[in-house]
DNA sequence: ATATTTATGTTAAATTAATCACAAACGGGG
DNA sequence: CCCCGTTTGTGATTAATTTAACATAAATAT
C-alpha cells in the first residue's frame, strides 16, 4: 500500500531500458516522426509493447488512448528522468590509453556531459592537453572537483591505485563515479553512485556465449558419467 | 520435465555473474587459498551463498559437503565454462581513439584473448603498428579473419559504418562481435554472438541514479497535480 | 453526430529469479 | 572408528519481472 511520502522504487531492469527509449526517440525526432505507439516502439526495440507501457508508467502518464505517444514530448520527459536536461561536468582520472580515448570521444557532449579536466600522476603528461582538455596533477583533484562543481569522475587508473583514489573522491562533492577499473568499488553510506564498466566481464560473457553450444554437449555427457568425490582421508569414489 | 537430449538454458543473470566468480577465485588462487565455502564467497561478492551454490549447480557439482569448494579446481571449471581454456584471436575494426586504446590494453592477453590485427579505412594509419599489432586496410578484413581463424571482432567503427561492416562480418567465420558502437546490431539466424558495450547507455544510467532522489520528489508532486490531455480536436482538459 | 478503430493505463496472470530450509555427505578430532 | 560440526545440492517458497487482458478514452471516418 502506498504511503503519503513513500518513495516508489524503480527496478534496475527498467532503468537500464530507459537509455534505449531515449536513443530511439531521438532517432525518430530527427526523422520528424510526430507520434509513436508502444507497438511500434516494440518492433524496433525488441521489448513487448506491454513492457514499454509499464516502464513508462513508472514515471508518469505520457501517452494517450487512441493516439500513442508524442515523440518529442516523450523524448523530453525521458531526458528529465535521466537527468540530462542540465549539463554534467566530468573529470577523467588517469590519462592512460582508455582515459585519453574517452577524453577524445566527442559523443558525450551531445548529451550534455562535458569533460573539463584530466588528472594524472605522471609529470610528463601534466600540462599537456587532450582534445583541448588540460591534464592536471592528481594532487589537485579534490580542489578542482569542489571548485568547479564536477558531478562525475571517470575512473581509468590502474587497479592498484583505485582504492586510494576512491577514498579521496569520497571527500569531495562528486556525485557519481564511472568506473572503468576492474576493481569492485563499494562506498559505504555516502550518496555517491558508482556505475561499472567492467570490460573484462563483458568479454568473458561474450566468450561464454561463443562457447555455449560446446558446453551444453559437455554437460549432457557429464550427466551420464560417474563422478569422483572427496578431498581428505575418507575420500571414496561413488556413483550417483 | 527433462527430456533425454534437452538443452538446459542458463539465464543471462547467471552468466553475468560467472566472470565475478572467475575473477575472485583467481585472486584467491594467487593468495594460495586452497578451499572456500559458498558463505565466504558470498561475503566478498555480495551475492547470497544460496545463489552462488545454485549458480554453480547449473554446470556441475563442483563442491563437497562439509568441505566447500577447492579453489583451483573451481577456477579451472569456470574457465572451461567461460571457454577460456584455449586462446582466442581477436581483431579490432576501426583504429580510432577507442580502437587504439583497446589495442594498447594489455589486460586481455592474460585471459587468453590476443589481438592479432587492426583494420582501418584510413590509408595514413594502414601500415603502422599499435602495441606491435599491424594496421591493415579494411578491404582485407574478411580474408584475414578466415585465414587466421579469428574468433572475435572488436567493433569500434563510427556509427554509420557499422551496418556495412557487420554485413561483411556475417560472411566470415567470425564467432563473436564485441560491439562498442552505439548501434543495436541484430544478425538474423546466424550463429554469431554479439556482446554490446554501450558506453552512452552506461553513462545515462549513472546520470539517472545521480538524479534519482530529485526525480522521486518530482514524481510525488506530479501525482497531486492535474494533468492536461489531448492532441486532436476533441482535446479536453480533465482531472483524474 | 455517431460509430468504429486505435492504443493507453492498469489490474491480473504467468513466468522467471532469488532465497530459504534441510537432508545427506564429508572432514576432522579424539 | 565413530561422532560432531560444516557445507553442499536441491526441492519448496517467496519475490520480482514480464506478459496478457481489458476497460476506457481519444482519434478518425462516415
Amino acid at each position: 500500500m502506498e504511503q503519503p511520502g513513500e518513495i516508489k522504487k524503480v527496478s534496475m531492469a527498467v532503468i537500464k531500458r530507459l537509455p534505449k527509449y531515449y536513443k530511439y526517440l531521438g532517432e525518430l525526432m530527427r526523422k520528424n516522426v510526430e507520434r509513436v505507439s508502444s507497438q511500434e516502439l516494440s518492433k524496433i526495440l525488441g521489448f513487448t509493447a506491454s513492457q514499454i507501457r509499464q516502464d513508462l508508467n513508472n514515471f508518469g502518464e505520457f501517452g494517450q488512448q487512441g493516439y500513442g505517444y508524442n515523440v518529442s514530448q516523450l523524448y523530453t520527459e525521458i531526458a528529465k528522468i535521466l537527468g540530462i536536461t542540465t549539463n554534467h561536468k566530468m573529470v577523467v582520472i588517469g590519462a592512460g590509453n582508455l582515459g585519453q580515448a574517452l577524453a577524445n570521444y566527442t559523443g558525450f557532449s551531445i548529451h550534455g556531459f562535458d569533460i573539463i579536466g584530466i588528472f594524472d600522476k605522471n609529470p610528463n603528461l601534466v600540462g599537456r592537453k587532450i582534445n583541448d582538455i588540460p591534464i592536471y596533477p592528481v594532487e589537485d583533484m579534490e580542489y578542482f572537483i569542489n571548485k568547479n562543481n564536477v558531478d562525475i569522475a571517470v575512473l581509468t587508473v590502474p587497479r592498484d591505485e583505485t582504492e586510494s583514489i576512491v577514498n579521496r573522491l569520497t571527500n569531495t562533492a562528486i556525485r557519481g563515479i564511472w568506473n572503468f577499473t576492474p576493481v569492485e568499488i563499494n562506498i559505504e553510506d555516502r550518496d555517491i553512485v558508482v556505475e561499472n564498466v567492467h570490460l573484462i566481464d563483458s568479454l568473458l560473457t561474450l566468450s561464454y556465449r561463443i562457447n555455449e553450444s560446446w558446453l551444453q554437449e559437455r554437460l549432457l555427457k557429464q550427466k551420464r558419467k560417474d563422478k569422483p568425490f572427496g578431498h581428505g582421508k575418507n575420500t571414496t569414489y561413488m556413483v550417483k
